[in-house]
RNA sequence: GGUGCCAUCGCCAAGUGGUAAGGCCGCAGCCUGCAAAGCUGCUAUCCCCGGUUCGAAUCCGGGUGGCACCUCCA
């Protein structure tokens, strides 16, 4: 497999630590509120990589985390006059369930913050000790960025000596204006966790180190984990902060390779919620099958910006729409088959995850399908073939697991489904009567239910526009 | 202001030195009672200007335009 490590800026080939053995850490949500198209994005393209990894053989521990601890949703509890504990499990229930309609697999071990506040404070007595941090007067610990001679090797951000020198006027008893929270000293009323340091609660960048510490790092290799993931706005500060951490608490490297994903844009712009021009995944749900949605995701190579905007989403349908079409013509068929197809679409996707390669794969191999089941014959080989082909599809790609007939008739309620059987009869019989005048006017009513139909030697079927 | 990314057909999007994949849309045809679905065919020289090279969308320099990070952020 080849990566793009982001922190090296170019594509390298990827060894893992041990052999046949991946260590996959990527950062998770703060739950506070509902998860919008840029979380999926996150969670699609990490869990694209998972698969990948899969395919290829390796066994991966993948830890993604939750941030349940956080000023946004101390925030979210003062307005909402709710407990933190409440807000934040119902945000992880949400955020689950959002996932799983995207086909997203559920990460081998899925630490939250709360559970981890002794590791953190282990990591600040470590810091302490060595004076990379230090408190100020109102409790508060800080990360000394200046003790750290490999600051900002990841990010590789440039910061000039005045920048360094400036101090924020809010903190001025930090030593840097780098310096980052470690920990906040609880006000009175605020939550806090008891500690040595007294009541209070772990900055945000401390959690990822110390549950990289906790789960997955190897101790006697370089680096703590393999593969270190995240948005691309995570690069900086976010990123550098925990390297920093880790290297002077335990003196390693947390990552061997760093890999950022891009954004989902609107209008040009990233979607972000201090820009307002963020919209649930849950509402698009109602609109498009999950599968469809990750499709989307997909169509774009992970480090590229999406842009959003529906007629590509309707594409995104209609190439779906044609696997599973191609799906309904082989319903019934089971085979585990490997084949060429299959070995191309791995290497696609190894190639740092090429998935518009991939996906022109997929069309490619949909449409000489379609042509050859078109010829006479009964073709039992090549539908086997596809069986295969689809199923394999699901596996690396994750979509076109679903019933053919499922899938195309979702979102449409029994009893519509019921009137819609019963039309499609007396329209049968009108055909068969050549009453072809009265056959279209049922037509028409049938589409009316927003249902487009198909006559097909096996007969009429019914999908859902 | 500092740092970085990007610019390929109406739309989306691969390709990163060897003569432009794929999808959506559109047009024509096959199939069909007519449709739908499916299939076939047709549609770009790669933002601009220089340079390197036998050869560049791909490398270098200079423009122009867009976006991101530097504050919470997937």
């Amino acid at each position: 497999m080849q990566i793009y490590d982001s922190s090296k800026k170019e594509k390298i080939k990827f060894i893992p630590q041990k052999e046949n053995h991946v260590s996959l850490y990527v950062c998770g949500p703060t739950v506070y509120d509902d998860a919008h198209l840029g979380h999926a994005r996150s969670a699609v393209a990490f869990d694209l990589l998972y698969r990948v990894l899969n395919a290829n053989g390796y066994e991966v521990t993948y830890v993604r985390n939750i941030t349940d601890i956080d000023d946004k949703i101390i925030k979210k509890s003062k307005e909402t006059n709710k407990d933190i504990k409440e807000i934040t499990s119902f945000y992880t229930s949400r955020y689950h369930s959002d996932m799983s309609r995207l086909n997203v697999y559920p990460p081998t071990i899925e630490p939250k913050a709360t559970s981890s506040i002794d590791a953190m404070t282990d990591m600040i007595q470590k810091l302490l000790d060595k004076d990379t941090a230090y408190q100020t007067s109102n409790g508060d610990i800080y990360f000394d960025i200046s003790k750290d001679e490999k600051y900002l090797s990841i990010s590789h951000k440039f910061q000039n000596e005045e920048e360094k020198q400036q101090r924020v006027e809010s903190v001025e008893e930090k030593r840097n204006s780098g310096d980052f929270a470690l920990w906040k000293n609880a006000k009175d009323d605020e939550i806090g966790f008891d500690s040595p340091f007294g009541r209070g609660r772990p900055g945000w960048h401390l959690e990822c180190s110390a549950m990289i510490e906790e789960y997955l790092d190897s101790k006697e290799k370089e680096f703590c984990v393999d593969i270190h993931g995240g948005g691309a706005d995570l690069l900086f500060p976010h990123h550098e902060n925990e390297a920093a951490q880790t290297r002077c608490a335990i003196n390693k490297e947390i990552a061997k390779y760093w890999m950022h994903n891009g954004f989902v844009n609107i209008n040009g712009e990233k979607m972000s919620k201090s820009l307002g021009n963020s919209f649930f995944l849950k509402d698009a749900l109602k609109e498009y099958d999950g599968e469809v949605l990750r499709f989307y995701l997909l169509t774009t190579h992970y480090r590229s910006n999406l842009n959003f905007n529906t007629q590509d989403l309707e594409s995104s349908k209609k190439r779906l729409d044609k696997l599973y079409r191609l799906k309904k013509r082989i319903f019934g068929i089971e085979a585990d088959i490997k084949t060429d197809f299959q070995t191309k679409l791995l290497q696609a996707l190894n190639d740092d995850l090429n998935t518009s390669k991939a996906l022109s794969l997929i069309d490619e191999f949909v449409s000489s399908s379609n042509e050859t089941l078109d010829t006479p014959g009964k073709h039992k080989n090549l539908k086997k073939e596809i069986s295969s082909n689809i199923n394999y599809i699901e596996k690396v790609l994750g979509f076109g697991g679903k019933n053919p007939y499922e899938y195309f008739q979702s979102g449409i309620d029994e009893e519509t489904k019921q009137k819609i059987q019963n039309l499609i009869k007396q329209r049968d019989t009108a055909k068969k009567e050549k009453n072809f005048e009265l056959a279209d006017k049922i037509r028409d009513e049938i589409l009316s239910f927003g249902v487009s139909l198909m006559d097909t030697p096996q007969g009429t079927f019914w999908e859902k526009a």
